[in-house]
DNA sequence: TTTATTATCTCTATTTCGTAGAACTAATAA
DNA sequence: TTATTAGTTCTACGAAATAGAGATAATAAA
């Protein structure tokens, strides 16, 4: 078994971070503002679709926002099964940058001595 | 532009500590301890190649080990353009993971109060 | 009521990356 | 000279990323 990728990463906390919120083009904006790149259309509900059919996101209909035009909305959620692969995937993070050798370290610009 | 992968931080990441030790065979032993996952050898020669080719590793020939056997050992090291990609990706991970909401940061069990 | 306008989402083609393992190579030992 | 072995090359295939035109469903304007 595999990690989950950087962009279902990314996707799962951004979610998390929007909340109620959490449509397509709202998670489309708040990855823009985090990440500083731009996502195409397909670069997000590409992999949100991958995501619910994994079971990492749930889907819910919702109804149009307010303003002028718009079809319905669809607002995502984390589920638990998401907030393992997140915790799984942080843990690992964590492993592979911890004990780097000096040299690395100061390479890395990382020198925060202990 | 994009962020490497996870699997290219993560072979960056252990070529830097593998050091003088890393060859292919080598990167593969380290990353399987650091992970706790399984890699063919193709899952690790091909991204390998693939990071010589973007210039974020470099690689040498060496001498062949003292042991019986054996071919000529190829010997990888991390380049200034590999440095910089790591601390880009570092960088952006903890941008994302920061400022989560409560309800989040609590179902991730980070709940280590500010 | 019909038409224009708009936000959101669907669809799909293409490129890039991950994964797997058989085959090949070059070294030492028998 | 042949067997054995560590290390690498090769390549096919599945999975994920990327891009953006087009479909859809809502409100505003005519």
């Amino acid at each position: 078994m595999s990690f989950i990728t950087r962009t279902e990463e990314f996707l799962l906390l951004t979610v998390g971070k929007c909340g109620d919120e959490a449509s397509g083009m709202q998670i489309r904006k708040a990855m823009e503002q985090l990440t500083g790149r731009s996502y195409s259309i397909g670069g997000i509900y590409v992999p949100l679709d991958r995501l619910v059919r994994k079971g990492l996101l749930h889907a819910k209909e919702c109804g149009p926002s307010p303003e002028r035009g718009g079809r319905r909305k669809r607002v995502y959620e984390v589920t638990g099964k998401g907030i393992k692969a997140l915790q799984e995937v942080r843990r690992i993070e964590e492993q592979v940058w911890s004990n780097l050798p000096d040299l690395l370290t100061l390479r890395l610009g990382l020198s925060r001595p202990k």
